[in-house]
RNA sequence: GCCUGGAUGGCGGAACUGGUAGACGCGUUGGACUCAAAAUCCAAUGAUCGCAAGGUCAUGAGAGUUCGAUUCUCUCUCCAGGCACCA
């Protein structure tokens, strides 16, 4: 029985509880599926429990839930998973300030949060649920760092790295934004830490060349991203020799990186970093050891990203040899030199690059032109750098040379004397994955003194968290005080030894979760081919634009190594990827400070979850941002209630059997309903092969008004047999369509129609093309390219006869009187221009 | 500075491959229903001139190509995002 007024509240827990009785959407793997459908896997970016969903969530998972259930009724073998990014800071954070363990407060979450999600109808397999905290999972991510580690793909070193001090801890490049925090977004400063590193610059070129196989899948800007954050560059690595000082001296070159070795003979100095290695030894007396010092503390002083205003420097009384040259070459120290790229030392041509010529202005260093335009005279002196390409001079043999071809030419002579070679530089570093935190997964090391770095043997993990910790917030990582975790004997050699207390960054657990969701519950290793092979790759993956740079990248390294290592086949995790747009109100990003944050909870509890999940498709197309609007969602509530109340009284028609379409006879107001069905059905499916959610949803309004607009003008339109039979086909497709948009109310109106089974199994309806053609079209006549008048034509009318007709059409007589007609231009089936002179 | 997107009514947004600009929704106004209100249904709704028929102007600005440009080309402005002494 249906009830006369639609109630959200009374439908949508029934139908929920339904799908996940039924397992409806547990995937079958398709070797086991009896219907052998093709495979489709769509996955949402997996969401950290933090106690509470969002619409930004909301959106997300209402694109790929949109997109799972189309599918599924397109006859593909849906694979929709869910689960826990659930190791991270915030836990730890609960536990400072509140006492709560933070898996205490995580478990807590999630159960909070799975509430929540499971209110909103979203067809998960929940059977294979991942928790990312738990030792089932993170037993197999020790076991892959094992794996990088001998493959010495993980490796420790000291260096500089991000430090959040309110976070206390260690940040990856790709977690410093505008020098701040990703996370809590406080200022990120610089501190010496050993860490452990992922080689992710192993796989840069390979990174870079996946691209190709995206391109038109991913969306340009993330591809675009990617493509500057691994930074490649073409250009030559040269050695400077040292001169020397006393025959006794060893003979240490300075490396330099440049994309312009054609300006080599423009060399007037050498500019190292602050923090150069060799910079301390090069300063030749206590005056430049001061200002190295200086140098270094304003080096320090800089936030990430941040540039010196001016570019001071100074000499440090050492000199090179040219390489090919052999003049003395000065060596300086600067400010603007990054020590983090390159070999942090670049060779100084003020002629041909920008900062070398301020930095030799203020110095007073010599300028020397070797490049210059060939077909126009260069003005000297220079007022800035002429970094184009053009005619090499003053360059010994290379001198008349074309710039470009000389580069190679010069790197072969370098390499003829051993002091040089062509290569490729990329910005891209390795991952610092060391934490000094305690909610992560551990990194599986023992240290030993006498056997050195041990990795935990694979019958020993998980290496799990120790529970009894304290939160003080002070004295950094929990996990240095839990001394029975530390303290451990060594697998080697039974002697007393250390245990690593570094946990992973979070981004390790999310970088590999997609390939784990193809076998959730194998337990003999992280991946059981098979099922990998059967799944992956993902064919939509939906999340938002933050992780560009951060998790895709991360997650598409991972793939590579995993492929290498044979746990799966293919080259790239995510065949298709979608960026969603925010959530915003009144402009600005939803937020607890700004005060205009709308609650999921909130729009469920008022309007049903099917109203929040049609408002989060319609509003805007989903790549961009989308302007939550609380009318805007009245409107969707209004739109569904119609749907309702054009069906509530006719729910007669469905239990009665329809006479058959060709016993019957449709007048002209009811060919034009059918006709606005089968259009509707063909919208609907061009625009979710496209993802257009918001046309799609607006197909189905327009036939919604078509049928409301008949029914005003004749309460008795769909009365007779044939009305019968056109409010049936009406009404069905639009259940069936909107299906996919708003999952509950469709149930109820489908069982309501007297079907047995559950439209989440309902097969997408085609539709029928000659119902959709119309054997007229309205001709557009314009004059001289506006439009004029507008005229019902045959589609069988020949062009001689559509002209004859315009130029008779009264309107536009007048507007051609007295003018001579030079030219008809006929658009088939759209329009007539007259052209007048 | 460089790269990538954008800019269309009062608002969110439509517009096939160059062919009726503004679908759909919101808002607003009017009407029907009602004792009244809400809800609902119907209608109108880019600007402007006009009693009207109808005209003129309109897709950030300016040019160009074309019979015809929101769509293609060039120049510029503004907005959003990303990168940035990267040698």
């Amino acid at each position: 029985m249906i009830s006369e007024k639609y109630d959200p509240k009374a439908i949508e827990g029934k139908w929920q509880w339904t799908w996940e009785q039924g397992k409806v959407f547990e995937a079958k793997d398709p070797s086991e599926d009896p219907k052998k459908r093709p495979k489709f896997y769509c996955l949402c970016m997996f969401p950290y429990p933090s106690g509470a969903i969002h619409m930004g969530h909301v959106r997300n998972y209402s694109i790929g839930d949109c997109i799972s259930r189309y599918k599924r009724m397109r006859g593909f073998n849906v694979l929709q998973p869910i689960g826990w990014d659930a190791f991270g800071l915030p836990a730890e954070n609960a536990a400072i300030s509140r006492g709560v363990h933070p898996k205490e407060w995580t478990i807590l979450n999630i159960a909070q949060m799975k509430k929540e999600l499971r209110s909103i109808g979203i067809g998960y397999d929940w059977n294979r649920e991942l928790t990312t905290c738990l030792p089932d999972y993170y037993r197999w991510e020790q076991q892959l760092f094992n794996r990088f580690f001998r493959e010495g793909l993980a490796y420790k070193k000291k260096s500089l790295v991000n430090w959040c001090s309110s976070c206390e801890t260690v940040l990856a490049n790709e977690q410093v934004q505008d020098g701040k925090c990703w996370r809590c977004d406080s200022e990120v400063g610089t501190k010496e830490v050993s860490q452990w590193y992922l080689k992710i610059t192993l796989y840069a070129d390979q990174l870079l060349a996946g691209h190709e196989q995206l391109r038109g899948l991913w969306p340009e800007r993330v591809l675009e991203m990617q493509k500057h954050w691994i930074g490649r560059s073409e250009g030559c690595r040269i050695l400077f020799p040292l001169e020397k000082k006393k025959e006794s001296s060893a003979n240490i070159p300075i490396e330099v990186f440049t994309t312009r070795p054609d300006t080599l003979f423009g060399v007037t100095f050498l500019t190292l970093a602050p923090a150069h290695p060799l910079a301390d030894h090069l300063c030749t007396g206590d005056e430049q050891k001061k200002q190295l010092e200086e140098l270094k503390k304003e080096v320090a002083r800089r936030n990430p990203g941040e540039e010196a205003t001016t570019k001071t420097g100074f000499f440090t009384g050492s000199y090179c040899i040219h390489p090919l040259g052999n003049q003395r070459v000065p060596i300086w120290v600067g400010n603007f030199v990054v020590m983090e790229y390159g070999t942090g030392a670049v060779m100084g041509v003020p002629a041909h690059d920008q900062r070398d010529f301020e930095f030799a202005k203020q110095h007073g260093l010599p300028i020397r032109t070797v490049v210059v335009p060939k077909s126009k005279k260069l003005n000297e002196p220079l007022t800035e750098a002429y970094v184009e390409s053009g005619e090499l001079v003053d360059s010994g043999p290379f001198s008349g040379q074309d710039s470009e071809s000389s580069k190679r030419q010069i790197a072969e002579a370098l390499k003829k004397k051993n002091l040089g070679n062509l290569t490729i530089q990329y910005k891209l570093r390795d991952w610092g994955i060391s934490r000094q935190r305690y909610w992560g997964a551990p990194v599986p090391i023992i240290y030993c003194a006498k056997c050195g770095t041990v990795p935990v043997p694979e019958e020993d993990l998980p290496v799990t968290l120790p529970e009894n910790v304290s939160f003080t917030g002070k004295g950094g990582n929990p996990l240095d005080q839990a001394t029975d975790f530390v303290n451990t004997v060594c697998p080697r050699c039974n002697e007393p030894a250390r245990r690593e207390t570094d946990t992973m960054d979070t981004f390790v657990e999310s970088s590999w979760y997609y390939a784990r969701f193809a076998s959730p519950h194998y337990d003999k290793g992280p991946f059981d081919r098979k099922k990998t092979d059967q799944w992956l790759p993902v064919d939509c993956y939906i999340g938002g634009i933050e992780h560009a740079c951060m998790h895709l990248l991360y997650a598409r390294f991972f793939h590579k190594v995993l492929r290498d290592w044979e746990y799966l086949s293919g080259d790239e995790p995510f065949a298709r990827q979608f960026s969603q747009g925010m959530v915003v109100k009144d402009g600005a990003k939803m937020s607890k400070s700004k005060g205009n944050v709308v609650t999921p909870a909130s729009i469920i509890d008022r309007f049903g979850a099917d109203t929040a999940r049609l408002f989060s498709l319609f509003a805007a197309p989903p790549e961009k941002d989308l302007d939550w609007n609380d009318k805007g969602v009245e409107g969707c509530h209004r739109f569904l209630q119609r749907l309702w109340r054009l069906f509530y009284p006719f729910r007669d028609i469905f239990s009665r059997p329809l006479p058959s379409e060709n016993e019957l006879h449709f007048d002209d107001r009811l060919l034009k309903v059918r006709r606005k069905t089968h259009w509707m059905i063909r919208k609907m499916t061009d625009d979710l092969e496209a993802e257009k959610f918001n046309t799609a949803i607006s197909a189905a309004m327009e036939l919604v008004n078509e049928v409301y607009g008949l029914l005003s003008e004749d309460e008795k339109a769909f009365t007779a047999p044939s009305g019968n039979f056109v409010l049936h086909e009406a009404l069905q497709s639009l259940v069936v369509c909107l299906a996919p948009f708003s999952p509950h109310i469709c149930e109820e109106l489908w069982a309501a129609m007297g079907h047995k089974g559950l439209i989440a199994d309902a097969v997408w309806p085609g539709f029928r093309a000659d119902l959709i053609a119309v054997d007229t079209f309205l001709l557009v006549v314009q004059v001289n390219g506006k439009v004029r008048d507008r005229v019902e034509v045959t589609k069988q009318a020949t062009q001689q006869e559509i002209e004859k007709l315009a130029l008779a059409l009264p309107k536009i007589v007048s507007h051609i009187q007295g003018k001579k007609v030079r030219q008809v231009v006929y658009v088939p089936g759209r329009l007539a221009n007259i052209v007048v002179a």
